[in-house]
RNA sequence: CGGGGUGUAGCGCAGCUUGGUAGCGCAACUGGUUUGGGACCAGUGGGUCGCGGGUUCAAAUCCUGCCACCCCGACCA
């Protein structure tokens, strides 16, 4: 393709709106275009690149068997009020009325839709086990879109959803696409670990995401390096403390002027503490199905914790949705917390949970539940006690790993991709049933398995770029060979040129040929910038046939016959894509 | 949703404090000189100064309401 005829523009500056190095080469390359804040258009070079993920996805779920079809993205509330995800999804959805005040949602993800179709379209244990899978756009009201496609409002997803006997055939659908998007994520070129997940909102009782490493990333995750425990932050389960601080005696309690002290860092300066000698409050209100108030909670925790809101949540037998930080004004008026000064004694009119470990913990400092004043020498049993004593702490760099109990590291990245056993969760609601041999009626056991194709592309600039632009892996760049023509109007020089495309074209290697009347200065930067992986730079000595050879991630550059230059870019090329082929990662 | 910031040409920004009817760089267009790492000279075109209301002889500038966008946080299958 002449690039003198493609619809690209390169920025030299950067742009206001981008922050991440993803998001600013992808708008600087011409690749994307903002339309809203979290919506997207994709330019050519970027529907190209596009291409390139979709096709690794569908070669990898047809080669397990999985069938693709395609689903609209406006789906009814019917079928969401059957599931009972109509209330319970939360304002994320994006929920539209027709002429008729009819209700319909722009679809988040498609598991009603998935399991209506498959009620209707299965009725024997013959016709199980089968998987379906769409390519198709999502939408999310997200609260905060940001760092372009990594967060957007609507998105490119590849969504699968698996349909079996029972929980063994689950198990065998769950391990056979958890090994397809590691072959999926490989041939991207992306350097990703798959760690243990929190199921969310979609439900189900097993989940994995895949992360692709990077330090901008929106994700935490905790991995061991002495087994293979990885893990989200949130999933991690920690050891249940036992008693650090057994033999140290109990000292009388002591109410201490703190003044200003609102903080946990304030405090533990000024009383010259360590912050693991303090307890820290956090305040939460929490609400029933209608989402009306139904009560306070109390919650405290290590002075350095964080609190892990999920498993407060499933400790007070709610969704994570229905708890929510309190109002404290409000709150303080009903059960005597004094904001920045709230501890755990004298607390009325709310449930009072403890963390597992300043239980076992001696002699700390809390809140006194008047202004400016802590108290020290606080004992769990003696002091107070809690409606409940749970471990709903948030794992930290250094904390004991659960599988081997050494210490555990802490890394960012992107979630790509997420897989979940969704068991009967909606196939029971929904009656999605099959018989059996006997005629005996049982519920499909399913599960759902996620790609954010959109966000698999911002997660490869993320990690293959550098000062000059993006460094693209071969399996999904744009185009594998850019020839870079110094003076277009040397004839010589074009005519070589043009040679080498038709040659490159011959052998099935995608070119562009920077035919564009600009200086070389130009052509070179913005060569790079694109990230194309071979560049092919035909100049004065186009006479004699010779031009110059260069590999994007390689700073050296070669001499050679237009010939050898070809020869060499087509044995990379390929070479490359072998690499990242279906055989290559097979046996993944 | 809470806090902060910004809206002026396609992009990046100045002007606003102290009101007088809009400017710089890049990009674009024309001509010329250039041509191996974002050239130079000369010329040209392009703006409801986010939108509404107010103050004033006069508003990009002051007051006010709204909207959009960005950042931090909350939230996030």
């Amino acid at each position: 393709m002449k690039m003198s005829k493609m619809y690209i523009r390169t920025l030299r500056e950067t742009p206001a709106e981008a922050v991440l190095p993803s998001h600013i080469l992808m708008i600087r390359t011409g690749m994307i275009r903002k339309l809203v804040s979290g919506v997207y258009g994709y330019m050519p070079l970027g529907k190209r690149v596009l291409d390139k993920v979709e096709k690794i996805v569908k070669e990898e779920m047809d080669a397990t068997g999985a069938q693709e079809i395609l689903m609209s993205a406006l789906q009814p509330a019917e079928l969401w009020q059957e599931s009972g995800r109509w209330g319970a999804y939360g304002p994320e959805m994006w929920r539209v009325k027709d002429r008729n005040e009819r209700e319909f949602c722009l679809g988040p993800t498609h598991e009603e839709i998935f399991t209506d179709i498959i009620r209707t379209g299965v009725s024997s244990y013959r016709q199980l086990p089968v998987t379906l899978y769409q390519i198709q756009t999502k939408y999310r009201d997200e609260a905060r879109p940001r760092f372009g496609l990594m967060r957007s409002r609507e998105f490119i997803m590849k969504d699968a959803y698996s349909f079996d006997r029972d929980e063994e055939g689950l198990d065998e659908s769950y391990k056979t696409m958890y090994d397809a998007y590691t072959r999926v994520f490989t041939r991207c070129g992306l350097k990703f670990r798959p760690v243990e997940a929190d199921t969310g909102a979609i439900g189900g009782n097993g989940s994995h995401e895949f992360t692709a490493l990077a330090e901008n990333g929106e994700s935490s995750i905790v991995y061991c390096e002495h087994c293979d425990m990885a893990a989200t932050d949130e999933r991690a389960e920690l050891r249940d403390d036992p008693p650090s601080s057994e033999s140290e005696a109990m000292l009388p309690l002591e109410e201490v002027e703190t003044p200003g002290t609102k903080t946990i860092e304030a405090v533990a300066d000024y009383l010259k503490l360590d912050k693991k000698q303090t307890i820290k409050a956090l305040l939460y209100e929490t609400y029933d199905d209608e989402g009306t108030l139904s009560g306070y909670v109390a919650a405290f925790i290590r002075g350095d914790r964080e609190a892990n809101v999920i498993k407060l949540a499933n400790a007070l037998g709610i969704q994570e949705h229905q708890i929510a930080f309190a109002d404290e004004e409000k709150m303080s008026v009903l059960t005597g917390c004094v904001g920045g000064f709230t501890g755990p004694i004298g607390l009325k009119n709310c449930r009072i949970i403890a963390d597992s470990e300043i239980v076992g913990l001696k002699n700390l400092c809390a809140g006194a539940n008047h202004s400016d004043h802590h108290y020290i020498n606080v004992n769990y049993g003696r002091d107070y006690t809690a409606d409940m004593v749970v471990n709903f702490k948030m794992i930290q760099e250094g904390d004991p790993c659960p599988v081997c109990g050494q210490p555990v590291k802490f890394t960012r990245g992107i979630e790509v991709g997420q897989v979940f056993k969704l068991g009967t969760k909606y196939s029971h609601p929904m009656h999605a049933v099959y018989k059996d041999e006997n005629m005996k009626e049982h519920d499909i056991v399913m599960g759902c398995y996620g790609i954010g194709v959109s966000r698999t592309m911002a997660a490869v600039v993320e990690q293959y770029h550098d000062d000059d632009g993006i460094i693209w892996p071969v399996s999904v760049a744009p185009y594998h060979v850019i020839i870079t023509v110094m003076k277009t109007k040397d004839e010589t020089q074009m005519q070589l040129a043009e040679k080498i495309e038709r040659e490159c074209a011959a052998q099935g290697i995608e070119v562009m040929l920077d035919d564009r009347d600009e200086r070389p200065g130009v052509k070179f930067k913005d060569a790079d910038l694109l990230g194309i992986p071979v560049r092919i730079t035909v100049g004065r000595k186009a006479g004699d046939g010779i031009v110059e050879y260069k590999l994007r991630k390689d700073a050296d550059k070669t001499e050679l016959s237009a010939e050898d230059a070809v020869k060499n870019a087509s044995e990379y090329i390929k070479g490359e894509l072998a690499r990242y082929s279906h055989e290559a990662v097979a046996d993944l």
